[in-house]
DNA sequence: AGCACGCCGACT
DNA sequence: GTCGGCGTGCTC
């Protein structure tokens, strides 16, 4: 075999190229696809990834790398193409696509970085200089410190040019310095008898030899670490007594366990007719190439009990399985299911890992230890070889979606790496996508459905009580209609729980000034403040923003403000106040921030701590609460009316996924729906908890607008913080996007552009933003018109003021 | 991304 | 005349 003198790599920058470097000999036997390599580029040393090895090169101006950073491959190469198809898809580069998919913090780069001379110093104390000059001297001390850092400290950007100056005045020395990564595998040292002999040689021993040799003699290895926790001091006389070639110490990697508390296994439960029949349809199509199927399941019908089914018949045939799970909250659930069931066989990958522990994950997946992987959408870039199964739990949420840096949607990359991997992909939802059931009913899906609840349970009986009709205000302020109060007093009294569902976290959602009527705004958004009255602050929910719950009107400075609108803060005070004896608990973004404070809550429930449970979306979403009988659904209305055309679609599926809620055990469970609109064809499907009723409707909706799954669709974000710059360049965006679409007959009727408009919230985080929406009626010729649009206009995408970011099938709209 | 090159306005 | 601003283009 001729030895790989050149290899191919894609830069970790925003370079769309790849370039081809040459291997020096002493390099060339640990050359593989999908190793680290450090290169240089232009006047820089980066990190890149090695995408092809070739034998001979063209190109005549070739430079060596630097170094190959991996000892072994950190994917395996049936993942690039892969990662190429997405790089073309998302208009993202290569390199940066790989980046996302690796566990962040594995990356190098080098810095400019500066440290001060003794010139320098008097320069400073004679103030001989600028003043930026005085102030960037000022900041040094005797170490050698980024640039960058130093421009972030001062608030100003430091260019080249003025180091470079500084350089010459020989005030400072100018170096490139490595960033440090964050990642690396996790070492301890294992200590072992060097031959089993050794116990003899033991007898003669005293004091603490003897200990540890007594301890090294029951087990083959130990840690150092656990070592010295059985026999103290230990660790001083390990070297020696390794000199003297008793025991042998070995440095091993291991892996940083963010698994909890052990967790005891279960045997698999006979499945019910139902369920039987689908696993045995789709075990059927393992390892026969691809297929994407569709599991249409009604709440409780033991969707997860498939799951762990088919990954079982997937690993008999040999194959690995990945799980996708929309939330770091279900994980855990999910991981208990399948960790009782197959043991630790399981590598877990989302985003509250630490670096260090999402690393060793991944390491483990790599070397194949771990034939299952569960985790969020970034687990759908698992390093996993022999794919054979591919599971989306819920996916319709969309959660999926990645909002910033590669937008991508993790339901759709994990259709595409089923496809690419020949293998089956298993997509599960009580409510499922409008886009995945219509690929259904166009025969690109295939479709098993669960329509029954688990041991004959019925589904919930939902009533609707309409808002307008009821007029029984009693102080209750219209929000806990007579109906839903009554039905919760009866529930408590069977000592059953209860769950309320509002989805708006805070106490008031909007205050306004009594005395100018002026609405209390978020400074560096469009967006109303909300009040949160435990942490006594209001508090922006888009960027951030917390300002004291003592401002006055921003307008006219009075100190009147009044607090309207409900969130779970008021309802949980509103609702202890209507019920004083029953147990109250709230569950939304802020009561389950902490580290665990979502699984006590979890707790709280399954053992009866917890009589009435108010919660935003979390907790829609898949927990199986086995006593609550009642769900009451405090408005349904809220997300209707949001200006995008999935606004009806999400609102269907909170509903009938929190309507689902309700019982999950022998109890029958009662669902009350509050709302303005019950004659609303979304209401009244999310009532009957029929999916294919509200889909019959909406997709005539959709077909009509010619919204998805009728087209494709592409955004442009355009974004920035001069109101005046940003509307222009949204406005020569637009323009030039009218220009092409006239460049070419192939755009004529295959190419809609709506827009550029402002986006429907103006103003997030001091940016003011705009959209141009491109609607494509054949996914080709949208692709080509915004291939030639962004590599045709560079410019428009690399604006220091203005940024446009492309987002590819955007979920969305505001 | 970051660095160089090149083109214009405002200063010793 | 030149210093330094920013737009443009390249990096194997």
């Amino acid at each position: 075999m001729p030895l790989i003198k050149y290899i191919e790599v894609a830069i970790s920058l925003p370079v769309h190229d790849t370039f081809t470097y040459s291997v020096p000999e002493i390099f060339q036997p640990y050359i593989e696809v999908g190793k680290r390599v450090l290169v240089p580029f232009g006047k820089r040393q980066v990190t890149g990834y090695i995408t092809k090895l070739i034998e001979d090169c063209s190109h005549n101006l070739v430079k060596s790398i630097f170094d190959v950073l991996d000892e072994k491959t950190l994917f395996p190469l049936s993942m690039l193409p892969f990662f190429k198809w997405i790089s073309d898809y998302y208009f993202y580069p290569l390199g940066e696509v790989i980046k996302c998919a690796l566990p962040s913090g594995l990356n190098l780069y080098d810095s400019a970085t500066i440290k001060i001379t003794c010139s320098g110093r008097k320069a400073l104390s004679e103030r001989s200089g600028t003043p930026l000059e005085i102030s960037i001297l000022s900041e040094l001390d005797n170490e050698f410190c980024g640039i960058k850092h130093i421009s972030k400290k001062l608030k100003n950007n430091i260019s080249m040019s003025l180091v470079r100056n500084m350089e010459n005045c020989g005030w400072v020395i100018l170096s490139r310095e490595f960033k440090c990564p964050l990642a690396k595998p996790k070492v301890e040292k294992y200590v072992s008898l060097s031959n089993t002999d050794m116990r003899c040689f033991s007898d003669g021993l005293k004091g603490l030899k003897k200990r540890v040799f007594e301890v090294l003699d029951k087990i083959d290895e130990i840690s150092v670490k656990n070592l010295n926790k059985q026999v103290s001091g230990a660790s001083r006389i390990l070297e020696a007594l390794e000199k003297e070639k008793y025991i042998v110490i070995e440095k091993k990697n291991i892996y940083r366990d963010p698994f909890g508390e052990a967790i005891v296994s279960d045997f698999p439960p006979v499945l019910n007719e139902e369920q039987n029949d689908v696993c045995i349809n789709i075990a059927g199509l393992l390892g026969k190439g691809y297929r994407t199927c569709l599991l249409a399941g009604v709440t409780g019908s033991g969707k997860t009990e498939v799951y762990m089914h088919l990954a079982k018949k997937a690993l008999d045939h040999c194959y690995q399985v990945l799980v996708l799970v929309p939330e770091i909250a279900l994980i855990s659930q999910m991981e208990q299911c399948f960790r009782a069931r197959f043991g630790d066989c399981i590598a877990v990958l989302h985003s509250r890992l630490s670096a260090g522990e999402r690393f060793d994950q991944w390491m483990r997946i790599v070397e194949k230890k771990t034939p299952i992987v569960i985790g969020a959408r970034s687990a759908v870039w698992a390093p996993v070889e022999k794919l054979g199964l591919i599971i989306v739990d819920e996916e319709h949420d969309s959660s999926y979606k990645q909002d910033g840096g590669l937008h991508y949607n993790a339901r759709d990359l994990a259709v595409l790496r089923g496809k690419l991997n020949n293998c089956v992909v298993l997509l599960g939802s009580a409510t499922p996508s409008l886009q995945s059931y219509y690929n259904v009913e166009t025969k690109k899906y295939l479709k098993t459905a669960l329509t029954k609840r688990v041991e004959k349970r019925p589904l919930p009986e939902v009533s609707i009580v309409d808002f307008r009709e009821d007029n029984d205000v009693r102080g209750y302020k219209h929000i806990i209609t007579l109906p839903l109060y009554n039905a919760i007093n009866e529930t408590l009294k069977r000592g059953e729980q209860v769950l309320l569902f509002l989805n708006r976290r805070g106490f008031s959602t909007s205050s306004i000034c009594v005395s100018c009527g002026e609405p209390l705004k978020c400074t560096s958004c469009d967006i109303s403040f909300t009040f949160h009255k435990k942490a006594n602050l209001y508090v922006c929910h888009y960027c951030g923003k917390t300002i004291s719950s003592a401002i006055n009107c921003l307008k006219c400075g009075s100190s009147k403000i009044k607090l309207l609108g409900i969130g779970t803060e008021k309802m949980e005070i509103l609702i202890k106040s209507l019920f004083p004896i029953a147990k109250v608990a709230r569950m939304d973004s802020d009561t389950t921030k902490k580290k665990g404070a979502l699984v006590k809550i979890l707790k709280d429930v399954k053992h009866g701590n917890i009589d009435i449970l108010i919660g935003t979306q979390i907790v829609a979403k898949g927990h199986d609460f086995a006593n609550i009988t009642l769900v009451g659904i405090i408005c349904a209305d809220l997300s209707l009316n949001f200006p995008d055309f999935r606004a009806g679609e999400r609102t269907f599926q909170i509903l009938a996924q929190v309507a689902g809620r309700a019982g999950r055990s022998l109890l029958p469970g009662k669902v009350i729906l509050q709302t303005y609109n019950p004659e609303h064809f979304t209401i009244i499907a999310a009532k009957e908890q029929n999916f294919e009723s509200f889909y019959n409707k909406e997709i005539c909706f959709r077909k009509a607008l010619r919204y998805p799954p009728f087209c494709r669709m592409i955004q442009l974000k355009i974004y920035g913080k001069d109101k005046v710059k940003t509307r222009h360049f949204a406005q020569a965006t637009g323009d030039i996007c009218a220009i092409l679409q006239k460049s070419s007959k192939l755009f004529d009727n295959s190419v809609e552009i709506l827009g550029p408009v402002k986006a429907s919230i103006q103003k997030i985080a001091k940016n003011y933003r705009w959209q141009i929406l491109i609607k494509g009626f054949s996914g080709k010729s949208l692709h080509e018109f915004v291939h030639r649009l962004y590599f045709g206009n560079r410019s428009l995408f690399n604006n220091k003021n203005v940024k446009v970011i492309v987002d590819v099938d955007p979920v969305f709209l505001m």
